[in-house]
DNA sequence: CCACGTTTTCGACCGATAGGCGAAAACCTG
DNA sequence: CAGGTTTTCGCCTATCGGTCGAAAACGTGG
């Protein structure tokens, strides 16, 4: 989500929402503070910060170190958004100002590598969705195509996935209707990545 | 590494190093330059961000907002530190200054992560090593035990580990030569993670 | 110099996980 | 009802990590 620059410098540039901190936050309320004047913050699902980008020339004119988030909204909240505020394709960015490109490409990056090994995908899934269209999600944010078949039975190993029961009828073109899911609830939190070399023998306990 | 503060606030408690930053560096210039104060940079193999602290109250006074960073020296290197100063394991740190513990929880955590998912753990061995040595560093900054077949396995199919040829000597209480191995050249870099969701069967090609 | 303890190394087996494929299920349209 | 479409599911395989135990290669003490 960006908002085009009106002033120089940069102007008619698209730019990242956020602004300074103030005296009694941290940057965290500041970014949600920020950020509720171009939506509401309510729907935001997750908040991480990213890094910080301090560059002495980053900006023009007096030093500006700008801490950087990755906010994610899920997929079926449409905010309504000011008029100079508007949604892009991350692989399709028009010209940003300053270095905000730099941090949506780290973001990208970050989102990616947290959907691999976290459970991560709750944050950007609409409550109920079909396994094609949380497909359709992990592929658009990993940015190459991923096998439903795969996602489910990863997803559902994790324990992370859950029937509603319900089902969508299927489209003009016909087809199998699809069953709903959901991401189980108690695992709406980021988990730990997935250890490589896990401490010995420590196996999950049965019921 | 902590220096011990000679001054209030927090007089005589144990803090990291650190310092504002120049109008004219980044923030990792600057934490470098900071370093440097105490022990050769040179000596750093890795330096990563870790995170923003900004909690308003984290220092009395005014507002200090710090940017922390994560900094391995291999464990062959003991450097000389200034008199103020000293290493500290991380599992029984002393009274420290602030959050500073907090940053150091973070730091741990974080290096724990990366070790089992990337090939950082390069930035903490020796030019050459043995299995054993290797095994010993990946358990202290783990903070569990890992087994040394599966450690070795693991990191040679990676094509980390390469053997030098050189063996060292046994103790005085007997056992098999130990092989000497080093990193590979050209993996000394931070890889990725390595993703569950891989792109489809781009199979690595061979040689 | 030989039996024994110690440490390292290596192979074998097993379970869990992920990728790939194709068949079957369940729907639409004409 | 035939053919096309989308989803779902089961099976097979490759790989990876955990575990175990045997073998290798050393030192020491009797």
């Amino acid at each position: 989500m960006l908002w085009e620059r009106a002033r120089e410098p940069h102007a008619h540039r698209w730019s990242l929402p956020g602004g300074g901190l103030g005296e009694y936050e941290d940057v965290e309320t500041s970014i949600r503070r920020q950020l509720a004047e171009k939506v509401d913050v309510r729907q935001l699902s997750h908040v991480e910060q990213l890094a910080v980008f301090s560059n002495p020339a980053r900006v023009p004119g007096p030093r500006v170190v700008a801490t950087a988030f990755l906010g994610l909204v899920p997929s079926h909240i449409d905010p309504v958004v000011p008029s100079d505020t508007a949604w892009h394709p991350v692989d399709a960015l028009p010209a940003t100002a300053f270095d905000h490109q730099a941090i949506c490409r780290r973001a990208r990056s970050r989102l990616a590598s947290k959907l691999s090994y976290t459970n991560l995908g709750f944050a950007l899934a609409p409550p109920e969705f079909t396994i094609s269209a949380l497909r359709s999600l992990y592929s658009a944010a990993l940015g190459y195509k991923v096998s439903a078949t795969n996602l489910q039975r990863v997803l559902s190993r994790r324990g992370l996935l859950e029937p509603t029961g319900g089902t969508v009828q299927p489209g003009p073109s016909g087809g199998r209707p699809a069953a709903l899911f959901r991401f189980a609830s108690g695992e709406m939190r980021i988990t730990d990545p997935f250890a490589v070399l896990r401490p010995p023998s420590t196996r999950s306990l049965g019921p």
